[in-house]
DNA sequence: AGTATAATTTGCCATTTGGCAAATGTCAAG
DNA sequence: CTTGACATTTGCCAAATGGCAAATTATACT
């Protein structure tokens, strides 16, 4: 991360942040993220995270992918289409299936995953004669 | 960032990886992220930044907002145009778990929801403190 | 002016990231 | 079993992040 684009972002967010208007110290209670660090941001000395870009983002008025990408961090975002149909691969998820699991909260959904790699490898290890 | 969600985020771009399928250094190459580091971040060592995160989401089949999400650096993403999706119910199917579950042959598919009934009625006999 | 009070900056340091090179692990061919 | 060619993991270290406390600067009020 090149020593302009540092300065760049700061300057956007400290003229975010007069806007507001806020002080530094009055961000740092809306975001969890010391003064200190929020200063050396805005002048360029630092360059924030991206852990620190989303606490930043909501109290200054921002939406968090359009901080990333300021920030560099995504690239430039078509807006409206954000997620256009990632291409569900070759096979295809049965909507039966889809629908269901669509009820459930995400970490479940992605648990179902962690189960099912578990499963596949158990059974590799039985096809193998590894036993469990 | 706590342990474990390092871990998650480790096993599924691992999974991912094995599933293009790629070797660390392959990934290497594609990403310029050297081989050790993305394999300290598969096994929970390291967390990736996101500038990390940038360089090996499109080697590995992600959408960078995608990857964003998963590690948690991006909230889960409105729909944005998705909704018109008639299929995915009114919460969503994360794309990445529809992906994955897509390449399963659909009896597998089916099994997926029977292990998750099967698992939420023990958790619910456990809730009721029946014990296992 | 002088002084209290709030805002910002600086000094310092623990923690984390990520790369390089060396060590270790894996596996097929001889 | 041994060798060679891989892949993965480990040891080590430089650079960066981010917090706390102290120092400095700005602002307001007598």
């Amino acid at each position: 991360m090149n020593n302009e684009s540092r300065k760049n972002l700061g300057v956007i967010l400290k003229q975010q942040r007069l806007r507001m208007p806020l002080t530094l110290r009055e961000l740092t209670n809306l975001s969890t993220v010391s003064s200190s660090h929020l200063g050396r941001i805005e002048r360029g000395e630092r360059f924030p995270s991206a852990s620190i870009l989303r606490k930043i983002a909501k109290p200054l008025g921002f939406e968090e992918g359009e901080l990333f990408t300021l920030a560099g961090y995504l690239s430039a975002q078509p807006p409206g289409m954000a997620e256009s149909s990632p291409v569900y691969s070759s096979r295809q998820l049965e909507p039966y299936v889809a629908r269901v699991l669509a009820e459930e909260p995400v970490e479940v959904q992605r648990a179902v995953l962690g189960l099912l790699s578990i499963l596949k490898s158990i059974a590799g290890n039985i096809a193998k004669g590894k036993s469990q």
